[in-house]
DNA sequence: TTATAGATACTACACTTGTAGGAGGCATGG
DNA sequence: CCATGCCTCCTACAAGTGTAGTATCTATAA
C-alpha cells in the first residue's frame, strides 16, 4: 500500500517515539511541519489504525499511539515501488539516475564504492 | 504532483507512441496490463488532460492522445519524492539502500563504479 | 439504406484523502 | 461544586481516484 506524504509525516513522528505518543504530544510533534488541528491529527491516527499503520493502546488513558509498521519495511516498499513503476525493476538504471543527479559527499562515494566491492564476491 | 500507479500505466503506453494513439489503440495497448474498459481508458485520458499530463489532438478524428509530460521529468520527480520523503534528501543513504537490496549485474556494477569515478573530479 | 462498430460526451457511484467542527466524558484547580 | 482543558467519538464535506454505464454521432459494410 502506497503511503501518502501526510501519512509519512505522521509515521515519522511516531517512529521517533517508540513508546508511543499521546494525542497532545502527536499534535505538538506535528505542528511545526503541518500545523494540523488536533482533530485532524486524531482523524489520521484512527484512519491509519484501520490500515494497521498505527497501533492504538486504548488501555492507557490517554491512549497511546504507536507506529504499527516498521520504518525500514516502509522504506523498502517505497523503493520497490519506484523501481517497478519507473524502472521496470532495473536497479542499475535507477541507481545510475540517482548518482547522476544528486550530489554525494566524498565519504558517501567511498561508502558506495565499498558496497560495490563487497558485491563482487 | 504525484502520479498514481494507474496514471503511470497510461503514460507508459503513450510514451511508447510519440505520435499519439487513438482511443482504440490506447485500449489495446492497456488491455494486457489493466483489462480496462474503453470508457475507463477514456476517463483517464480526459482527466489527465485536465492535469496536462495528456494532450488531446481534437483536430484529428479520431482524436489523438499524446503524453503531455516528459518521462524523464516524471522519473526525476518520483526520485526526488522518495529522496525527500524517506531519506530527508540524503542520496547517499538512499543509493546505499538500493545497492544493498537489489541484485546488480557485473556490468551494472562496472557502470556505477565509472559513474562514481567521474564524480571524483 | 440500415445495422454496426468506433468514438466522444455526460453521468454515476463508491472509496479515499485532506481538513476539520461539535458533543460529551473526566479530571483538576479554584 | 463548577468551569476549563484535554481526550475521544461521531459527523461532514469537498476533491480526487477507480471503474464504468448510457446516449449519441458518424462512417462504413452489406
Amino acid at each position: 500500500m502506497r503511503l501518502s506524504d501526510k501519512e509519512w509525516q505522521v509515521l515519522e513522528v511516531l517512529w521517533r517515539a517508540p513508546e508511543g505518543l499521546t494525542l497532545g504530544q502527536a499534535v505538538e510533534a506535528l505542528r511545526p511541519a503541518t500545523g494540523w488541528s488536533r482533530n485532524t491529527v486524531l482523524t489520521y491516527l484512527t484512519r491509519m489504525e484501520a490500515k494497521t499503520l498505527v497501533v492504538i493502546h486504548k488501555e492507557d488513558a490517554p491512549h497511546r499511539y504507536r507506529a504499527g509498521v516498521d520504518r525500514e519495511a516502509c522504506a523498502a516498499q517505497e523503493r520497490r515501488g519506484l523501481l517497478e513503476r519507473v524502472y521496470q525493476g532495473s536497479a542499475g538504471r535507477l541507481v545510475a539516475a540517482f548518482l547522476k543527479e544528486e550530489k554525494l559527499t566524498p565519504q558517501e562515494r567511498e561508502e558506495l564504492r565499498r558496497l560495490l566491492d563487497d558485491m563482487e564476491v
